[in-house]
DNA sequence: GATGAATGAGCATTCATTCAT
DNA sequence: TATGAATGAATGCTCATTCAT
């Protein structure tokens, strides 16, 4: 439908418009939110002309919709890499918590445009849907636990909403500018999320 | 710093036009947010003239900043009321988490105004303060549980974090409409979270 | 609902800027047509902000259609004022006509924006019922002429259309800087339709 | 001035480009009008590229010229062909008057186009030699009665203005789907007008 | 010839804020 | 105090036209 994104191999910089449209919006909001993000300011960030734009994207709210798709793949992505499935549940669990923190944390833009996203009414009218779809691997990867016994038989979907809730509290506390986040207090949180959901 | 609310003892409505603002943005922000809450919209479910509402509050932010802070206040006095010192500690760890829950659960709007603030980019740039003291109550509570040798010796801020993500994510769940929330899966809930941070 | 159109009396200029809005839009759609007026353009013409435009009128459209609607009364007013009851009907007739005919020539712009509205595709599709309202008197005048046997008794509705296109050719004659056009061939105009129309 | 339509012999469909183009734009403008017929609708309706209208006219005023002139030669042609110069007058007149009625009437695009440009601004003011053009034949015809003593020795560009708006307002009034426009109903028009024309 | 991505000026409309009354 | 008309900068989006391929 749209070139291949990875044409023009021979710079480092923004492989084509499209892209180049997209890493300009989910930098700006990131750092602006939705309504402090005008699309001439995308424009300009992305150097291309406002009118570009609507040759890729329908409006403003399905760019970012896009956005969002991207990145609810990608973390499932990260949940899949995180979990080794050799080893026991328990590091697998430690494995996903960590994995999903060091994604946020070294891609901060990423989680605050997932934030203001998971925040604006628009999404919580209209897309509900899309939100499900986004816990929904961590939610598939607990009820294992609970399935095979490794975790308490309770509501998967509390457990997905808790953990998650768990992941960005930590995540929050290190953007946040908080240097005693460190291996050792990440640990602490893992361990203590553990000893609470472990049956 | 503003004119004591002086309150309309004879109508059980709106006690002044100071009020009938603050109440109608909370109403009005908490379903559309922030940017979906023209200050025209404002005066008209406040019944007051647009101009009215600059008598009261110098701009939109500022508005939006008081409304916040009178939460702030108002959470600490919830969680206040939640903490019923004489009986054991754990006790009151259900007794803080049940509060909030149910405040939350109760007054809705006063959830997603708080969840619209604390995710907007003016906060997280310029009133870090405020988020830190919205925290502050019940890290305080939960300081003592580690003081008291009640908790986890583990960072209290950390702790705080992960508290209230916990909370939220319950709260969520219940507010988007699942019906499965009910005072068993609260029950486990804390008990899930009690035993992660029990000593 | 909106203040009444005469309160500035000391003055001949716009008696309000919502008069001088739809003086502006008058002018400036007889000349250059819908698409061409830009509300900015009317909003300078009228000595207003682009804004105050949309304080007194809804939507461009809805604009558009107020005048309309004005013109489609101001007609009827033509038509009533135009015939004299008194009369032969002949000379009725004759009257409408050049009452018509004169109106239009004297205010061209009211001719020009009519022509314009009848003529967009928005009026074709959706106020049909608006461009029946607007032959209505004309049509009223003629079935008199039709029951009282001084008129062919052919469809009256044929007839109003035929006598309205007639009317504007000989106006768009006019306007269109045909200096043959007096008196007398107005007189012949009037008479070569009313041979046809005669019982 | 532009390379010979070269017809397709081998398909029905859209003979080239330039022809599709043409077709796309007399399709579409008759149904939205000029502005609310963007280029790009065009270059997809013809199944081209937007660019490659550029290649076939140098712009899109340019490209409804165009049309307008083809119609003008159509019309000269259905006129020239509904008028048996066989027959005594009257009948030629009511000949050319069904001809054109029934012309329109089985080509509304045609006709609802031509009303468009005819209440363009650009029209009005650039190309009155156009519109001046377009009256011509039916002008002609007209002189011819005038000369041999069959009509009213009257202004013939008079009668050429009255005659084509008594023929579209017949044509309005069927188009706009009422049924009562019939034959015979046809007929009262054709006698009517004759009768205010004849000497 | 043909393409369609790219441009950027232009448009209708919104909205926080001001100020004369 | 209170009003609400007025402001005008800012926004999302459109579209005729160009031009490298």
């Amino acid at each position: 439908m749209h070139p291949s994104v990875s044409m023009n191999k021979q710079s480092g910089r923004p492989l084509d418009k499209r892209t180049a449209i997209l890493e300009a919006t989910l930098d700006l909001i990131s750092k602006n939110g939705f309504h402090a993000t005008p699309m001439s300011m995308v424009a300009k960030h992305a150097n291309v002309a406002a009118g570009t734009i609507y040759h890729y994207f329908e409006s403003k709210e399905q760019l970012i919709d896009e956005l969002f798709a991207m990145y609810r793949e990608k973390i499932a992505l990260v949940i899949a890499e995180s979990d080794d499935a050799q080893k026991p549940y328990k590091d697998r669990f430690r494995g996903v918590f960590l994995g999903l923190y060091e994604y946020y944390v070294n891609n901060p833009d990423q989680f605050l445009f997932i934030e203001h996203y998971a925040n604006s009414p628009n999404m919580t009218k209209d897309s509900k849907e899309d939100a499900f779809n986004f816990y929904m691997p961590l939610w598939e990867f607990l009820r294992k636990g609970i399935h095979t016994g490794q975790l308490k038989d309770i509501s998967s979907r509390l457990m997905a909403w808790m953990v998650y809730g768990n992941i960005t509290a930590v995540v929050k506390m290190k953007l946040s500018g908080d240097l005693t986040v460190d291996m050792m207090l990440l640990n602490t949180a893992v361990t203590t999320v553990w000893e609470g959901l472990k049956k």
